[in-house]
DNA sequence: TTTTACGGTCATACTTCTGTAACATACTTT
DNA sequence: AAAGTATGTTACAGAAGTATGACCGTAAAA
């Protein structure tokens, strides 16, 4: 989407201005503030296509503005990325427990950053209900159906929905927690290495189409479905 | 199309009965209601296949009523025409808005409304009498006849009218609560399970013509008509 | 009134899915 | 190379979801 608007709220001027300019220079219009309350103005007058939203506020935490925001139904389908620094690892949990579509840890390359961006616009801008097919893998909401290359694939209700997900978030690595929390539901009690077993019977269902590679272990980490490497 | 079921929804009951009168003349079925609580309950409950809303109501305004019938999934796609007074013509504006289809100012003759109407239906609903083929599968909604390869297949109504909306929506999964609202009607009380046994009656009754490989289980979400896989 | 057809619910038989544990294998670190 | 850690695989028992036949009340037809 080009010429979207996007708001950064982040309490750091050098941090506006930083990625001001990047998201500029990408076409982006991009407006600014350092405080939720203000935010909250600007997302309500001016309707941003996206939030970049630092998760360390003072007053109102990021966190607060976010849930604030997805709970009004007027402004709950704007996709939020959260900022948060390194060391607020717990924070990424909460933030997509509080609604958030994805984060980025500070401090990240303006590149990183847009690429995320992208993807997400991508992602909450197309058609829900649009198929999505990724080289010969097509998941159809709509009759909720998988298909390879024309080809029924069989697999179980779970196995669908994680092929969703991954389907809808890309190239990008994920904790098994944070999957049972987009996939399972947050308040599930699931052990971890469960995650392992559905990613098996995936791969499973995948590989008599040649589709397997596309589930990809991240060691250390937990996994990614990405076209790449 | 005859034998469209037409819904009115006017506060004064002379221009309901007047309305009544001459589309009862030209073979539609007509009920009707002076306000919006009413009119909601009936579109959800008897899902009629165009819906005549005045624009000024008490209460709810129709405008309202409308807009919120746009955004329910389930009735979304039911035409509206407005009805309203030569005066407030700014009302076409935001009615079309809203998701009017179309709107006739009153007054009005009952040939213009009948004329609009048809166009409406013509335009929105394709013709709803002609026959529905699917492999050698014949639905004929003129005699209410269902026939496999020109032999008659029988069945009770409900699995008519499930094996209707199947054929005319397919390719899609539905939930058990969905075909409760598509086929049973919104209001009406009946347990999820027993879409099951109705499911179970329309294949027993396609079995012995072997069609009843259309009619598909979703595991976890429902059925599904589909002449794939 | 008796008969028949139909719709909704229930009980039961089946089928498929799920989470876990246990063991195998692969990769890292020392 | 050995030990330690992470991931892959498989088997299995319990859970969850479906299919099916029977039952009963109701309403229309005979």
């Amino acid at each position: 989407m080009v010429n979207a608007k996007v708001l950064v709220v982040d309490d750091e001027e050098a941090i506006r201005e930083m990625i001001a300019v990047s998201l500029e220079m990408a076409g982006l219009e991009c407006i600014g503030t350092d405080n939720a309350q203000t935010a909250h103005s600007l997302i309500v007058d001016k309707r941003p296509d996206i939030i970049l939203l630092d998760w360390m506020l003072p007053g109102t935490s990021g966190i607060e503005l976010a849930r604030r925001l997805k709970r009004d139904e007027t402004t709950n389908e704007i996709p939020i990325i959260m900022l948060t620094a390194k060391t607020e690892e717990d924070n990424k949990i909460q933030g997509l427990d509080a609604g958030a579509d994805d984060y980025v840890t500070k401090p990240f390359s303006s590149r990183e950053l847009l690429s995320r961006i992208k993807a997400v616009l991508r992602r909450t801008h197309g058609d829900k209900n649009k198929a999505i097919l990724v080289e010969g893998l097509a998941l159809d909401p709509i009759s909720h159906r998988i298909t390879a290359d024309e080809r029924p694939v069989d697999m179980g209700p779970t196995e669908y929905r994680l092929l969703e997900f991954f389907m809808t978030h890309q190239d990008r690595a994920y904790s098994r927690a944070q999957l049972l929390d987009q996939v399972w539901g947050g308040n599930v009690y699931v052990e971890d290495r469960t995650v392992d077993v559905h990613i098996r019977r995936l791969r499973k269902a995948l590989a008599p189409h040649k589709y397997d590679h596309l589930v990809q272990t991240v060691r250390g980490t937990g996994y990614r479905f990405s076209t790449k490497f």
